[in-house]
DNA sequence: TGGGTTGGTTGACACTGTCAAGACTCGTAA
DNA sequence: TTACGAGTCTTGACAGTGTCAACCAACCCA
């Protein structure tokens, strides 16, 4: 039990850092210290630094995933534009964990089987929300090309607002949720009509 | 000429490093000894590891805003596209300075003047556009919320290009540029008319 | 009772960014 | 010619980092 807190101390403190700082400057050792421990013990819990931000990358996705499914649920006839602000709301309310999720270098999917299917089940949602918008005569280049365009504009959204980019270059912004909308309006991608309904 | 080689083999093998493993295991030291040169040298053409990473971003900017303003040139009737194509293929043809150039933990707007000036030109062409594509009528809203997708659209799909995980979860791409245009196919963002001209 | 697993410790290593001080090479002024 | 000062590079040191290795203290179960 005792470990088991131990863990997860870690994993809150480092994204709790990471949220505030950016994951490059976070130290090992500091983590363990702020947590009363010795320079070590961390150790027996991840298997090295990188084990650490595996396992805040899991955490992240499940998360994620949720949310997005959530917001599904919550408002579905606006698949679309839901989750556009689910993931955006995601990245800036979770910015520890989406400053890692997506990052190879830290994280590799390739290493990790874990983080392979949790983060494919991510990526599943998408798919089939861009499967249902374009309905089953759709070719798999279009559900590519779609997909491919909402992700990357929710994510460049969120990265340009968490990193502060966006809010540099065009101002303050008063209400996130009303330049999100403004947006996903401007973009074409949302305000879609489903053409089947599947499950 | 000596010291000014120096400076330039340091950046090189730094943009180098950079585009090959991410930019946060770039060592100072090793550049320097690599560059054959002892471990303190560098610092007599950067004040420090962040200085190192500014000249960087100030560089990518510089070839970012011209390869932009090349490709608005190039193809004046389909400005929206040239520019989300030039943007992506910056990207991943110069990964090594795209890394850094919207990295705030790396180099920050704020502490760099130069920096700042260089990014805000580059933001400017395409707010320019922006104004360009939505006429004179357009409400500051309206151009804000424009510019913010355009510009979420092109980052976000550089990001998921460059740090794998599209093609990851999409599967080989066999076309880059055929996906970027299908991308903006699929977001009503490109195939616009200009509403006027200016200049 | 006793051995193995689990979770923790201390100590050491090479490596990092950075500070401090010295050395070498110049062009220019005395 | 000599002296000097700026610019460039070197060596040496320091604290902090990730990681390896060995040791210690519980605890569970045969």
């Amino acid at each position: 039990m005792a470990s088991e807190t131990l863990r997860e101390t870690v994993l809150k403190a480092a994204v709790d850092y990471i949220a505030e700082n950016g994951a490059d400057g976070l130290s090992f050792r500091q983590v363990a210290i702020a947590a009363g421990v010795s320079h070590q013990a961390p150790y027996h819990h991840f298997s090295d630094r990188k084990g650490i931000f595996e396992a805040i990358a899991i955490e992240g996705f499940e998360i994620f995933t949720d949310a997005m499914i959530g917001a599904l649920d919550a408002r579905p006839n606006d698949p679309a534009s839901a989750l556009l602000e689910a993931y955006v709301e995601f990245a800036v309310g979770h910015r520890g964990h989406f400053r890692v999720m997506f990052r190879p270098d830290l994280c590799s999917v390739s290493d990790n089987p874990e983080l392979a299917r949790v983060s494919g089940r991510s990526f599943e949602v998408l798919v089939d929300l861009v499967r249902e918008i374009l309905g089953p005569k759709a070719s798999v280049a279009d559900i590519r090309a779609r997909a491919a365009a909402m992700w990357s504009l929710a994510h460049g959204l969120s990265v340009l607002l968490i990193d502060g980019p966006l809010e540099n270059e065009i101002g303050p912004i008063k209400s996130r949720r009303a330049l999100i909308r403004a947006v996903a309006e401007h973009s074409g991608l949302t305000n879609v009509t489903m053409k089947r309904s599947t499950k």
